[in-house]
DNA sequence: TCAACCCATACGTTTTCGGTATGCCAATGG
DNA sequence: CCATTGGCATACCGAAAACGTATGGGTTGA
């Protein structure tokens, strides 16, 4: 069964006629007249009854014509599904992202995605650090949107952007009357952390940083998401030290202030699994550089 | 777009690997790498990645494989139907009867369709001589049940049995107590008549019957069916000339009897369009030469 | 009766397909 | 570290299928 045969019979059960249908196929009526008889040979009955003004359908010939148009508009619409996923056009986009970025990032991205990528099913869910990776390596989502990255050998790091680290300080207290605050300043007083490194590396980037200027602070908690680690510094719980994005959203009452003599940031990255590299994450890519650079 | 391509498509994408899918398909491994290629070059894209452990779909592929199979299938339903149609085993078939018949052969009739072709959509429609006509023409029925048939250049007629006309009178009626009535009692006596032989072929037969052995016989009235002379025979309007067969269905208080010395019958047939004839028809006629037969 | 129309058949040419032989690459194991 | 194995790709050849041209036969309508 050859669906070039199908899409001949087609053309003359439309056509009523070889002659017109040849015409419509750009081919000579013999070979159109041949073929249209090996068919009728391979299903072992007449599709046609052959007049002296054309072709008519059998009823044989009308039952098979309803599943052969549906055959070839099911094939062609194939290649063209194909051709739009390869395309980056058409698909399915599972992004999981981290809290903080939500309110800086999505309403960028969103909306661009949409745009570039109209026939594109969008799905984003807020996860942790752990399970973004957890979910990247199982496929359950196609994209991680981090900070800073995931380390797997599976696993492909695009830098997008960076965030500077900055201070998040009740507004009452006196550091927040500083327009940017030294780091000597935060010596011994208590922080408000995110999980140790090995379950999010984000915090990594905050050790790194007091250790180099010999800064000590008392972990006064430990949260799991920036969002928590708000509700506690606005308690008076502790101090945070947060990617600036974390401004957005955050909630009144908490002032956010550079951290002098410290250029500190911490890189905003889209990550993916190597084997799953696909256009449409190009795609996705160019968005977030856009959606970042405006944040 | 060739279906043979995407038959080889879709070996490979559940193989998950050419060597695998060519044993499956019966070939040489190297020609269906080749048409795995052409097909990707007719997409425009790669359709599977090529690990060194076999072949993976692409996200590409993955949209084609659903929509592939699917062509797949319904190509080979619509042989199959075709093929199903073709022998009779399936299909549409519309009949259209008369009253008088409907009692003696439908619960013969319709058993026996149902057995010799089960696949096939039945649909039964009491219709008047001349409406049964009128959808044959226009082909909203496939096949008329007459008596005695329909003349038309387009329609063929299959007789499939007979009915001797019988004598319908009001049981309290003299005539009702003979075991057959002479032609010669019925002089004189009003006559219930279905339409005129121009409309209803049916009553020229009475109309012969009559004029053979010069009875006269007075329209007391004129109706469209044999249910309805029945009704005015029960009314004692009048008498009415009869297939035998109208005996079943026809309410108490009406006494059929053989008419002596006259042998008259009219012909059960079995019309349909000329250019409507399959194997379809093939099979309602010996289900309904079955049927008529036991009547 | 002739012309026009439409489908079927015949035959030669071209395209496409499948098989065999072989090459390349990566992973595996001694 | 090299050899072997497994898997896909390429090259070439013979076979099959499809297409085009030429032509025949039947029916319709002028």
């Amino acid at each position: 069964m050859d669906l070039r045969r199908l899409r001949y019979f087609v053309a003359v059960a439309e056509a009523r006629s070889l002659g017109k249908a040849a015409e419509r196929l750009r081919m000579a009526q013999p070979p159109l007249s041949v073929q249209i008889r090996k068919l009728e040979a391979e299903i072992g009955a007449p599709l046609f009854r052959r007049g002296t003004r054309g072709m008519d359908l059998t009823e044989a010939g009308q039952a098979l014509l309803a599943r052969a148009s549906e055959a070839l508009a099911l094939a062609s619409d194939g290649a063209e599904a194909a051709r739009a996923v390869a395309a980056g056009t058409r698909g399915r986009l599972s992004v999981g992202y981290m809290f903080v970025l939500a309110n800086a990032m999505l309403p960028r991205l969103i909306p661009e995605l949409r745009r570039s990528a109209p026939g594109v099913d969008l799905d984003f869910a807020e996860l942790s650090a752990s399970t973004r990776e957890a979910r990247l390596l199982d496929r359950s989502v196609t994209i991680a949107l981090c900070m800073p990255g995931i380390h797997h050998p599976e696993v492909q790091v695009a830098r997008i952007g960076a965030q500077p680290l900055v201070l998040a300080t009740p507004i009452r207290s006196p550091l927040a009357r500083l327009s940017s605050v030294p780091m000597a300043r935060l010596h011994g007083r208590p922080l408000i952390a995110l999980p140790p490194p090995e379950q999010d590396p984000a915090s990594s980037a905050v050790a790194a940083l007091l250790r180099r200027h010999q800064i000590v602070m008392p972990i006064a908690g430990r949260v799991e998401t920036v969002h928590s680690a708000m509700s506690l510094v606005l308690a008076g719980e502790g101090l945070a030290i947060v990617p600036a994005c974390a401004k957005l959203g955050a909630p009144q009452g908490i002032a956010f202030r550079p951290l002098r003599d410290a250029t500190d940031s911490i890189d905003v990255t889209v990550c993916w699994r190597r084997d799953a590299h696909s256009p449409l994450i190009r795609t996705f890519l160019k968005c977030a550089e856009k959606a970042v650079a405006r944040m």
